[in-house]
DNA sequence: TCGTTGATGGTATGGTTGTACCACAAAAGG
DNA sequence: CCTTTTGTGGTACAACCATACCATCAACGA
């Protein structure tokens, strides 16, 4: 055998190469050419690696869905102290506000593959039925035990207020990606409603 | 001259082509002979009415959002009684989740556009700008009419509290799109949401 | 009545895409 | 040492796409 090369690595580096090329000209731009180019290797290695465009696709939407769990449970541990539930809540909401070019990028493509599971029936659009479904849970949880310290308003149903999270965090989410609002502003909004739900700001935060 | 025909008229029907075309295998795989057959036409015709597939595409977004702005109006009007601002709101975002079949599609293509015009130069995102921020004034200025009357909680930044409701009603109707809630959760937490500003259901609705 | 013009069909064309095929190099195993 | 296997490159191919071009037919204006 020649190199003996590390496939899971070669693999790595060919998926990352796609993702690049997504965020320049759209995932539905994407071919075996461009991604070939952007890594810098031949279209035959692509295919080495990946047999079809839709196994790559496919091992593409895999690492991203990875990645997202990565960034908020990252969101989550580098809060440190592991039990203040709003800070715990905010961190995990504002990872769907894209602040940065990267994480904008990041988020840019995973909607497009969420949006893109709908209608192709080779992308099997499981993968993003289970996590916001875990999310909800973790966040009802939370809210909870918010409840418990006194530091969240009693009224509330913790279920349908997480439900309610959730779905102010996507919506404002996605008005940061098609261009509508600043993450800036999408920020302000999500501390706000926050302090609704918190009546005693934990630390001084907005309204 | 031959039969001296309505250009308006074809043209929709070609767009409704695209549409239905765009329905069943996505946006992303509409071709101009998809549509052409679609719309029981030659592909001649498709060009001779839209020179081009980048003009059709503008022209079905076009009608796609006027059709947007109809929906909601249609809404509005059939709640009757004028001033009741509760009612408007609901009805306004529950047009946002999509129920029926029709609607279903309707909404998909909608979004597929709006992520589409992130990345495509050629579809203008400005329009997915300017209806939104509309909507965010309008949404407002019913909540601030709602605190004049007694209606909604008084401690509320209704500006803020539009923001929310925008994005709150955008992320269920996603979330709906993607399979990962059915459209009667998702009108329920928006029922739940929408019982936490005016603290006295208009009408006993939910929780 | 006749040519001009609007509406339509068919087909050719140049480019792109995903994929299959062929060749070759190089390291490991016998 | 020779053969088998693994990695890599190049290229060919069939399909499809958007669009340009050519032809035709019918009706209105003169």
């Amino acid at each position: 055998m020649p190199k003996l090369v590390d496939h899971e690595e070669r693999r790595a580096h060919i998926i990352d190469a796609l993702l690049r090329s997504a965020t320049n000209s759209g995932l539905h731009a994407v071919t075996m050419r461009s991604v070939a180019v952007e890594a810098g290797v031949s279209v035959r290695l692509v295919q080495y690696y990946f047999d079809t465009k839709e196994q790559l696709l496919l091992a593409a939407m895999e690492r991203l869905a990875t990645r997202m769990g990565e960034r908020v449970q990252r969101r989550v541990r580098a809060r440190g102290g592991a039990t203040d539930p709003r800070g715990i809540i905010e961190a995990v909401l504002l990872e769907a506000v894209p602040t940065d070019e990267e994480s904008r990028a990041f988020h840019l493509i995973y909607t497009e593959y969420a949006v893109l599971s709908v209608t192709d029936p080779g992308l099997g659009g499981q993968q993003f039925l289970a996590a916001p479904s875990e999310m909800e849970a973790f966040l009802a949880a939370q809210l909870t035990a918010a409840q418990r310290d006194g530091a969240a308003a009693p009224g509330l149903d913790p279920h349908q207020e997480a439900v309610v999270l959730l779905a102010v965090s996507a919506g404002l989410g996605l008005s940061v990606l098609l261009n509508q609002r600043t993450a800036d502003e999408a920020v302000a909004v999500l501390h706000y409603h926050l302090g609704r739900i918190f009546p005693t700001p934990s630390r001084g935060a907005y309204a």
